[in-house]
DNA sequence: GTAATCACG
DNA sequence: ACGTACGTGATTACT
């Protein structure tokens, strides 16, 4: 019988990191410490032992010391360049790391890590191990033979993929042996590696000159012969380099160094010291790994599925003297599953719809408890208001005194998450690391996995009514801390039920007119298609940017003007400019515009329009990095405006019977911000003076006469104070009016001399950010902004954006809730049935019951102007309309 | 699943 | 030298 050969997999340790790292987007802890590149190396190290099933593994690192090789190549010129310090600081956790999970780091003074993979591949293989080997370096190709074999992760667009070289497969696609590898890196040089080569031989040159010598040696006897006379001129010239450059790049295979094998052996990897490293790297994913091996016991919780009726009953007996009670509702489309109650520690439970407890039955329990005991908790409570509120009229005001969402708290704790799970909140509050929903149900829906997965769906639902409760304290403690408190009782939770109501509310939309807009689309679509293939000269894909691309600027040649990563750009901007020269171009824009229409807002729309003929779109609270709320399933925050046909589309969005709309937005609020919290003298009196912010900013920064501003002037002002907000660059304003960046530098520096406010305004607000870590906005919430760390310039510059537009954004977001609170308050209060329909930033639309109009005027304006005391007036542009587009 | 594009504030 | 405006979401093509 065969026996298999033992299998060894070396890592080169600083190359993984290396590549990890550049690989892997920014990510850090809750400290702040980078752990992309550890991140990145475990993952493909976990993925190599997957798929090898190796015996043993090691990991080579290079010392601190300079080594032989490198101090030859000081001599030769001067150090490498230095890594920055994002990498250096992942390095000793990453050796932290491997040293927890037993596995050996092989190192040795006076040795690169090369040398150390070379001797060890060579001794195991010597011993009759399969040898692996994974490294980004090219240069390691040399140690590949019959039994090693070297692994090059490559990254791909859809992954990494790995490329192997056994000895053969050297020879095959190198055209060299792996011994002539050290020849062939000694005329071409490696920059990566710090090896000088040949001047003028390139990679092409060097092979051929291999190819045929087979060696450095070699082709110096016959030096006469190589052609092109160019690389033979520099042969000879720089004989001492090929010979120190060969030097360089051999890897040394019999250094001192010995790998105990048995040290190596793969033994238990998820050990205790690495689960705890896990945690404080955050490492979530990696952390599902321990759990499948090892019994976490500890933390199972006890969770109790009450299937009889009495059990359900005497469960709510005793729920009754609770204080503090999690809830969590399972809800499937066609009605109420069950919920969970979580009253203490060993007192949490999942209580289904079935037999006598009917969903009505359970309806009025919940309800009931949740209004009568001091502390509901919930994470997700808009999700389940549903269930809470009394039938019929959607009131939700008796629970609203004291519920609390954790999940809108640890939004305003940190607003950068991508999401707000129990299984998220318990790790970041309560330290604890639960299975998630992913991990019990996988796909499937909660209905489903009720009648195939039982145990499992209790288990997720219970965990989310146990954190709702558990975790209250420390988040109400974090917030309380950050000074975040009053914002979250006074806005945030209120805001729920105010996006509830709006959720519920939806908005009416005429099927049959939306039907008619998208056929009418089509056909100038049809017609618009065949023109461009006229011009064009063939049929095409025009949706495809690469086809596209290649139609204009390949073969009909025109003039492109940017690339993208895969090719040309063909986005509008690039397109319009080439517009007025060719026709084409010019009907592939109204093609785009037609399309888009079509596609996302005629037929998109038509898919949501319920069986009571409105659309109901989520409006989300714990999305966007600066406190705005964004709109899904369909966005109703980005219906067209600013094109006329776009705009036609407002007219399918109608009031009910009886009803009109009314819209209020807000003028100008984020530069009105802007002059309150900079505290801007001549900004501030210009807002008072006049109405035309852009002329007045054109007048004073350019130094003419109000009524003598020309329309470019003020055109130029208005990119400008857009600008400011975005987080002024000199670029980004030359990209926008399409002037150089010296002339966009005289305009800023103009503007920061007629309003020196602002420049001190924005410059504190980066200085702040960066010295606490978060830009903050008038009320108080924050946004972190790690970026502003960075070493690289381009993730700093754009920190450097954020912490001046955050707080800008940021403050208009929070007075545009606290209006919306007011309003849907003030609604509710004075027994009015006109209702709040839609929100986009800074605009409320309102379906108004045509005699409470005077009413709800009043409370619109009111409370939009008054939510919030600034040194300059709230000014808001107020319409009524039989549909949207009338009422803007 | 990602990239490109384009709709909004 | 670097190579961008801030914040979102939906659709389409393509791997």
């Amino acid at each position: 019988m065969e026996t298999k050969r033992e299998k060894i997999v070396l890592i080169d340790g600083h190359s993984i990191l290396n590549r990890a790292f550049y690989g892997i987007p920014v990510l850090t802890n809750a400290e702040g410490l980078h752990t992309n590149a550890v991140y990145g190396f475990l993952n493909i190290m976990f993925k190599i032992l997957d798929e090898e099933q190796a015996d043993y593994l090691a990991v080579a690192f290079d010392l601190k010391a300079p080594t032989f090789r490198h101090k030859m190549y000081a001599e030769y010129k001067g150090t490498r360049k230095p890594m920055p310090q994002e990498l250096h600081e992942q390095v000793p956790v990453m050796k932290e790391m491997l040293t927890a999970m037993g596995i050996p780091l092989m190192m040795l003074e006076g040795y690169e890590a090369d040398d150390l993979l070379g001797t060890v591949s060579l001794a195991m293989e010597e011993r009759g191990l399969e040898v692996s080997i994974l490294s980004g370096d090219r240069d390691l190709l040399q140690l590949a033979s019959d039994h090693t074999r070297v692994r090059i992760p490559k990254t791909k667009r859809t992954g990494t993929e790995i490329e192997d070289y056994y000895g053969a497969d050297v020879l095959e696609r190198c055209q060299v042996t792996p011994a002539q590898i050290i020849d062939l890196k000694a005329l071409m040089g490696d920059a990566s590696d710090n090896i000088p080569g040949i001047p003028g031989v390139g990679e092409k040159t060097a092979a051929k000159i291999i190819g045929e010598y087979k060696t450095v040696e070699n082709a110096y006897e016959h030096v006469e012969e190589i052609r092109p006379n160019k690389a033979k001129e520099s042969l000879k010239n720089h004989y001492d380099l090929a010979l120190l450059s060969k030097k360089l790049a051999t890897i040394d295979r019999h250094s001192p160094f010995e790998l105990k094998l048995e040290d190596a052996r793969i033994g238990n990897l998820y050990t205790d010291a690495a689960l705890e490293l896990c945690k404080k790297l955050e490492f979530k994913q990696m952390l599902s790994r321990f759990e499948h091996r090892q019994e976490h016991g500890q933390e199972e919780k006890h969770f109790q599925l009450l299937e009889e009726f009495s059990q359900a009953e005497s469960f709510f007996e005793k729920a009754k003297g609770a204080v503090r009670i999690g809830f969590q509702t399972a809800c499937a489309p066609d009605g109420l599953l069950g919920a969970a109650l979580s009253l203490g520690e060993e007192e949490t439970a999942y209580i289904p719809v079935q037999g006598f407890v009917t969903e009505d039955y359970l309806k009025d329990r919940l309800r009931e408890l949740a209004l009568q005991i001091p502390e509901p908790c919930f994470l997700n409570l808009k999700g389940q208001l549903d269930v809470f509120c009394e039938d019929g009229k959607g009131d939700c005001s008796g629970i609203q005194k004291n519920s609390f969402d954790g999940a809108i708290g640890t939004y305003l704790v940190n607003p950068l998450k991508n999401e707000y799970t129990y299984d998220e909140i318990a790790k970041d509050f309560l330290g604890t690391l639960y299975p998630s929903r992913e991990e019990l149900l996988g796909k499937k829906t909660l209905a489903d996995a009720w009648e195939q997965n039982r145990q499992e769906m209790v288990r997720c639902i219970c965990y989310q009514a146990y954190t709702a409760r558990k975790a209250k304290d420390a988040i109400r403690e974090q917030l309380e801390k950050t000074g975040m408190k009053e914002l979250f009782d006074q806005v945030e939770m209120p805001l729920v039920f105010a996006l509830h109501d709006m959720e519920r509310e939806g908005v009416l939309v005429k099927a049959g007119e939306l039907k008619t807009y998208g056929e009418q689309l089509q056909v100038k679509i049809a017609q618009l298609e065949q023109e461009i293939y006229r011009l064009a000269g063939e049929e095409f894909n025009i949706n495809s940017p690469k086809q596209l691309g290649v139609i204009l600027f390949e073969k009909l040649k025109m003039p492109y003007g940017k690339k993208t990563k895969t090719g040309y750009s063909t986005a509008a901007d690039v397109l319009e400019k080439l517009a007025p020269d060719y026709p084409l171009v010019d009907q592939i824009l109204e093609y785009r515009q037609l399309t888009k229409l079509k596609s996302t807002y005629a037929d998109g729309l038509a898919a949501f329009i319920g069986p009571d003929g409105r659309i109901h779109s989520r409006f989300n609270q714990t999305i966007t990095a600066t406190g705005r709320i964004s709109s899904t399933d369909p966005n109703l925050q980005n219906i067209p405006v600013r094109t006329e046909l776009g705009r036609q589309l407002r007219k399918v969005f109608v009031p009910k019977e009886g009803c009109v709309f009314l819209d209020g937005d807000y003028s100008q609020i984020e530069l009105r911000v802007l002059a309150h919290m900079s505290g801007d003298q001549k900004l501030i009196e210009a807002y008072r003076e006049a109405q035309d912010i852009h002329a007045i900013t054109a007048s004073q920064v350019f130094h003419v006469p109000l009524d003598q501003v020309t329309p470019q002037q003020r055109r130029n002002a208005k990119a400008v104070n857009f600008g400011i907000v975005y987080g002024i660059s000199s670029f980004g304003l030359s990209q926008d009016l399409s002037i150089t960046r010296k002339e966009a530098q005289e305009y800023i520096e103009q503007y920061f001399k007629t309003y020196p406010g602002i420049k001190q305004f924005l410059d504190d607000a980066v200085r702040e950010a960066r010295e606490k870590g978060y830009a903050r906005t008038l009320f108080g919430r924050r946004r972190p902004v790690p970026e502003l760390q960075s070493s690289n310039f381009m993730q700093r510059s754009f920190g450097e954006r954020v912490a001046m537009n955050s707080p800008i954004q940021g403050t208009a977001a929070d007075i545009i809730k606290i209006a919306m609170v007011r309003v849907n308050g003030r609604l509710r209060a004075e027994g009015l049935s006109s209702r709040l329909v839609l929100q986009v930033h800074d605009e409320l639309l309102i379906e108004v019951r045509k005699e409470e109009l005077k009413q709800v005027q009043s409370i619109l304006r009111e409370e939009m102007m008054g939510a919030a005391k600034l040194a300059v007036p709230l000014e808001i542009d107020m319409h009524t309309g039989e549909s949207w587009y009338d009422a803007k």
